[in-house]
DNA sequence: CGCTGGTATCAGCAGGCAATGATGTGAAAG
DNA sequence: CTTTCACATCATTGCCTGCTGATACCAGCG
């Protein structure tokens, strides 16, 4: 069967400031402050959109002392890639499979 | 420099219909019509999806007579899952890169 | 031509979600 | 023990966007 990609895990990635705090931690794992030192955001807005990108599985938590760091799941990441992957394959196999006009 | 994804596709494919236009798309070339059929959504609501679709870059349109055909454009999907996978590889390799507390 | 059917555009409405401010919690520092 | 700082939660507001109905457009067909 065609695995189709998980529509909330892509919308939790479409928002651009989630994205960007993806892409950011992509590099190195961060505690919220530094977040918001990259980003511009509120605490509290950072607050908020970490928790959803937690709970849709996208990142982890580890708390050091007073600080709390995120850290990413390169396999949710890695995952997403190969759905995607597999429907570009698909889509290119299927390109002259047209259905007739009814 | 890491290349971030693009957040304007992936909003465009973060709404539930349009993923499943998309995924649809991936198995065989496919007029309004038909999807319609496939979604039961409206057709306006449907010609609306497909106008976003179509200025993101993810399908081309075919017209055939009165008919609309509508494909998708492989390399963009595949662009993604090079983007992800990307952003997985660095994630994996950059885990233990921690920022110090401030 | 005029008619019909397929598709696109426009205006309006309603629901959802992101941003903000106030407040609570918990851990170190003094 | 009190204060301070990092972080989370709650409630509110405002905007964005997806859905709908009406309408315009375009291609065949009679």
């Amino acid at each position: 069967m065609l695995t189709s990609v998980d529509p909330d895990l892509i919308r939790v990635l479409g928002d651009p400031l989630r994205l960007q705090i993806v892409t950011l931690l992509a590099r190195e794992t961060l505690c919220t402050t530094h977040l918001v030192e990259e980003t511009g955001a509120k605490q509290t807005n950072l607050s908020n959109h970490m928790k959803v990108l937690r709970e849709a599985g996208v990142v982890e938590t580890e708390p050091c002392g007073r600080f709390t760091y995120y850290k990413l799941r390169p396999e949710v990441l890695a995952g997403l890639s190969e759905q995607f992957a597999a429907l570009a394959e698909s889509a290119c196999s299927a390109a002259e499979n047209k259905r007739a006009c009814p």
